[in-house]
DNA sequence: CGTACCGTTGAGCAGGCTCAACCGCTGTGG
DNA sequence: CCACAGCGGTTGAGCCTGCTCAACGGTACG
């Protein structure tokens, strides 16, 4: 649909009353901005742009998955938020990406140039308060990784990632889509891969979750789920 | 200043070319949202709101510091951001405060209704856009908080954020307030307070930064603090 | 001067990291 | 068709660092 349509934005929305995700932009935004886009395809892996390069595009995301990384000096790798259709990237200021970002699955964005965003959010300000509406949820999802990230235990950290996910996975209910590799779910979680990989064992071993494939998972025991999720 | 002129927005601004932190809004703007806002006082320790109640308000700093956290069932607490001069927040959306919010020092504070700011934005577009570069280099903090917490040593946690103080100091150069307790360090760190503890005491003992007080540190191996900040 | 709070220091424990081997699937070339 | 290498993932052994529990020290304030 978005395909047509042009992109959309997902977030909540702002004031009182509104505790729903929910598409941000009206038909007309939606082909304001399609018009003053262009449409590309990154297959799996595909570096979209490197950090520290020139930040001329703002990107919509169509369908796919992204993570935007850094590299830090010792060699390891931050995963600092994996992205789903409907977010936006690419909004770096001062002229540089400040982290990378590669595709984990095939993609299609939506390009931008930056100045000519700037300038329709400049003469539409209903645009700009979408913006910054998504802006808001998307700093509210940064703060749920800190937590995520300050918990002590792999097994906990584990789960409210699987927990994430479920949110952004448009499988039946309880089966969740685990796109990335355990390399990427490590570095976005700050564990050892294998610390995330003996926390699934663990979690397969006591009941709570079952694997179909080594990508998708089944959560059995909600209610323990839960319980570690919401346990720190 | 800000006394007089009304509130103003700390941040990098949007697009290429501009890497200076500054002040982002123009003279009418400032008296624009002053005469939306009323002046608040706040003691220090005093809680400005708390997690879960109506989020009718959204308040911009024209002085001291706030501590914005968030308490887990397990009666741990996290520290989610440390605010400044300048700094919005209380954009929490869907109605709710997803977070406390509580002066660390005195503080003064600008406040306006969600609702009233909605509306100025929606009227002013270079407004929004303004609001949107605020959120926007919030969300960098956020993410550069991410990078801290995940580090594994809690000598180069507490260096980085020495260094992050640093740069919200009005002390002289090589001095750094420390306006905080060790116990809200250490939640914003992801550490026991006694581990801050001991980074602290541990950089002392190697002779790269020296107390002044309990809550003033000054730099004086700048190399080894910049190299143990930047070696992760 | 006593009390309370904040901060420092110490001892022992636990959980995650590192190093390393192994497994299973995939794609390739003989 | 099979052998092999390569990659992603799992599992095991030992170490290291930060947490927990606990006692002590110093400073502010009544």
């Amino acid at each position: 649909m978005s395909e047509f349509l042009g992109p959309s934005l997902r977030a909540t929305v702002f004031g009182p009353g509104a505790k729903d995700v929910v598409g941000l932009l009206s038909l007309r935004q939606r082909s304001q901005i399609a018009s003053i886009a262009t449409s590309h395809q990154f297959p799996r892996g595909e570096l979209i742009y490197r950090e520290g390069s020139n930040a001329q595009s703002v990107f919509i995301i169509a369908s796919g998955i992204v993570k935007s990384f850094r590299d830090l000096p010792s060699g390891k790798r931050r995963v600092l938020t994996f992205l789903f259709a409907d977010d936006v990237f690419g909004l770096a200021q001062s002229g540089q990406y400040m982290n990378s970002a590669q595709a984990i699955t095939p993609v299609t964005l939506y390009r931008m140039r930056v100045s000519t965003l700037a300038d329709a959010l400049r003469r539409d300000a209903d645009l700009a308060v979408q913006f910054l509406c998504k802006v808001v949820h998307e700093r509210r999802g940064a703060l749920r990784h800190t937590v995520i990230v300050t918990r002590r235990d792999a097994v906990g950290r584990v789960t409210m990632f699987l927990r994430l996910l479920e949110q952004n996975s448009d499988l039946d209910k309880d089966r969740i889509d685990l796109p990335m590799s355990r390399v990427d779910a490590a570095n976005y979680l700050g564990l050892s891969l294998e610390a995330v990989s003996r926390a699934l064992s663990e979690l397969e071993r006591s009941g709570i979750i079952a694997f179909e494939g080594r990508r998708i998972v089944r959560v059995l025991d909600r209610v323990r789920f839960e319980k570690i999720a919401a346990a720190l």
